[in-house]
DNA sequence: TTCGCCATGTAATTCGTTACATGATTTG
DNA sequence: CAAATCATGTAACGAATTACATGGCGAA
């Protein structure tokens, strides 16, 4: 559902486009918060054309389809983003090595966290590029404060293992 | 990959296990970081016992099995803890409803952030009952700083909505 | 005209969820 | 003994990744 809803949104925005355009803008705004691929997105937008949910507004060079979005799936949009409760499955790789932290030794520890404190100040350095004041706005504030709570645990974490080892 | 990992770990962090009894450790400390349930985890011991990463220790009662961790997953569970790049896949509904916030008008809005502060505050409440001291620290503190700052993030944001609508 | 990028797709496989099925053990 | 919970599993389906395949178009 959430990729339908995604491509639905992503349609609403920035308006008609192609398979190959939404893979686009999935890498450039959503990227921090939903992922896919142009292999998970060109036949979703078949089943979603079959559903009524956008149709085929034009049809370009080389197989290119722009698609629109329906009344239909406005409705389905609006009605997910209002009723839809959103599930807390978490899986976060990340988390899962600070979860295991314990198994190894300091230093070994250290090593660790250093790498996922890089890895935090990554996403934060891609999100800081980020234009303002943009669509994606609300999503954008919400992952800085994410990534930089994540920064801020790596550091106190290291002082810790390092007062400790 | 990350399943096998976690259930390695839980069989190192805290002793041979059945399915049943993994599935709840799960449940209990993995929950806010990984997530699996039975149907998952049952046959994925089948394999990593035909991998040669776990082993059959004992069996008592009504088919059940006592898993064990063998050298060889524990090299493999090192490995991966010392060598894995975290991957940056994220999937989040939650930040996916605040991406589609500027779709609704104010009003709406506010009540979708409110939910959502709910669920954080939800969450949250959850993780402050969790035990210090036990084995899943260092997640735990990453997740009730990452918690704490959606909910800050839920203020800041009702906030703006509010003096905006 | 060759190289690189644009653009679209399919196929195979793995990962994860939901629904179904079964029987043992404990508690009231 | 009935009901609840313990405990193990399978099957069907859907979501996501990886690998493969193809051809157009533009620039050097």
């Amino acid at each position: 559902m959430s990729l339908r809803i995604a491509l639905l949104g992503l349609l609403t925005a920035k308006g008609p486009a192609s398979g190959y355009d939404l893979a686009k803008r999935f890498e450039h705004s959503l990227n921090h918060v939903w992922q896919a691929g142009h292999t998970q997105i060109y036949p979703e937008l078949v089943k979603m054309a079959a559903d009524g949910l956008v149709t085929v507004e034009a049809e370009g060079a080389r197989g290119r389809k722009i698609y629109a979005i329906t009344p239909d799936g406005s409705r389905l949009l609006t009605e997910w983003l209002i009723e839809h409760d959103p599930s807390a499955t978490i899986r976060s790789e990340t988390a899962l090595q600070a979860f295991l932290l314990p198994l190894l030794d300091t230093e070994q520890a250290i090593a660790v966290v250093e790498r996922i404190k890089g890895h935090f100040e990554a996403r934060l350095a891609v999100l800081d590029c980020q234009p303002e004041g943009q669509f994606g706005n609300y999503a954008l504030s919400l992952g800085l404060r994410q990534m930089r709570s994540g920064r801020e645990w790596a550091e106190e974490t290291l002082a810790a293992l390092r007062r400790e080892g």
